[in-house]
DNA sequence: TCTGGGGTCCTAGGACCC
DNA sequence: TCTGGGGTCCTAGGACCC
């Protein structure tokens, strides 16, 4: 059977919200990420009147600031985003039960099939759009195409409100009429190395052997960029895109040296995954810890026992002796990081030899903790060293 | 100019086992 | 004294994405 995907992205998302719930900042520039004086902020979202300053995603805030001193400045409300954004995804489920979101602003959408029940795929695209528009007030993007990676790339051709569709057949010619950065897939490093070799555009890449493109670029970009090229790059999406890992970082607003406060700022983060890893059922074996000094160099390192972390304190001193291990001293800190991987689900008990430690009592008191926390957000409790954060 | 935070996947090297 | 080949698992770091 033909298959046939749609790839629908919301437009400039985080900045659309906040102008649909501020009527006053429609029309003006708006940047989300931080306000102007936050030292280290990056630009998350620009609207599109503020892209004409030349801002863009990603860009320092204070450069920003910079080129349009008078946008209006929000540092975020991601909890309002994500109920957007499920009033927007449930509207793609009335379109197709095969819906995969990839991120908060974007998903694929299965239209295989569908073809006697909701018509031509073009025409469904363009309901989408108009419902979309009318139920939530957003406009989106959208790429339709036989692959999910040709969907992928074609919704970001025509923004805002766009809509672009690649005939089957088609997909090695619209990848051929591609410049070289709209590759999905190939990013800052990919490209640098794509110029040095002289390569300049697609047709570049095509022309070439796979050989002689996995001797210059790697096994595994040499025959991606051979297939991408070729439009045959096809995402196998597995059923359930289910949860590997969840960190949590700070970024400092000044390099921090002092051992004791960056290992507060350690219990600080730690406690804060701890919390977010509670609320999802989750648990974990594997502990990292990431520390980037003030050149930017950065390091990690992770330790896996046979005992999950059983709580707060059981987390604090898993990374504090990492981070024991790892530091050189006196050197500037500007970013720690504490990330647990191979997550479990928590729901399946322990072993009882891996639980009796003393560690269930603790446990137990951080889990009437964790609930009260939930049932009011707002409230945090907190070891008495992180108050005067 | 100075570079967030949350993720995923890949690669290369070392340890260990047979 | 000098030493195989294959497989698996773990770790650190890097590239990429939104």
């Amino acid at each position: 059977m033909d298959r046939v995907y749609l790839h629908v992205d919301l437009d400039a998302f985080f900045a659309s919200v906040e102008q649909l719930d501020h009527p006053e900042y429609r029309g003006k520039p708006v940047i989300v990420g931080g306000l102007p004086g936050d030292r280290r902020a990056v630009v998350s979202t620009a609207s599109y009147e503020a892209r004409r300053y030349g801002v863009h995603s990603a860009m320092p805030l204070v450069n920003a600031v910079k080129l349009c001193p008078n946008a209006i400045y929000v540092r975020g409300n991601h909890r309002r985003y994500s109920e957007k954004s499920r009033e927007v995804m449930s509207i793609f489920y009335g379109y197709s039960p095969t819906v995969i979101q990839i991120s908060i602003d974007e998903a694929f959408i299965d239209l295989t099939g569908t073809r006697r029940l909701f018509g031509e795929p073009i025409e469904v695209a363009r309901k989408i759009k108009a419902e979309v528009k009318e139920k939530t007030g957003l406009t989106v993007s959208i790429g339709l195409a036989s692959t999910m990676y040709i969907a992928k790339i074609a919704s970001a051709l025509k923004k805002p409100d766009g809509l672009t569709a690649v005939p089957p057949g088609d997909e090695e010619k619209f990848m051929l009429s591609l410049p070289i950065d709209r590759v999905w897939g190939v990013g800052t490093k990919t490209l640098e190395h794509l110029k040095a070799a002289g390569f300049r555009t697609t047709g570049d890449i095509h022309e070439k052997s796979i050989g002689l493109l996995t001797s210059i670029f790697g096994a595994g970009t040499g025959t991606f960029l051979y297939n991408a090229v070729r439009g045959n790059r096809e995402m196998e999406f597995g059923a359930e895109p289910k949860t590997r890992s969840m960190s949590s970082e700070t970024t400092f607003d000044f390099d921090l040296t002092d051992e004791y406060v960056i290992e507060t700022a350690i219990m600080n983060i730690a406690t804060d995954l701890l919390f977010r890893m509670h609320t999802e059922k989750l648990r974990t074996r594997t502990v990292m810890l990431k520390i980037r000094y003030e050149d930017f160099t950065t390091v990690s390192a992770q330790e896996t026992q046979d005992r999950p972390v059983m709580n707060a304190e059981d987390m604090f001193s898993r990374c504090i002796s990492i981070f024991r291990k790892k530091y050189e001293r006196n050197r500037g800190v500007r970013l720690i990081g504490v990330a647990c991987c191979n997550l479990e689900d928590s729901s399946v008990p322990l072993q009882q030899e891996l639980f009796d430690f003393g560690d269930g009592k603790k446990a137990s008191v951080e889990n009437a903790i964790y609930a009260m926390e939930q049932k009011n957000p707002g409230i945090k409790i907190r070891k008495a060293r992180l108050l005067n954060q």
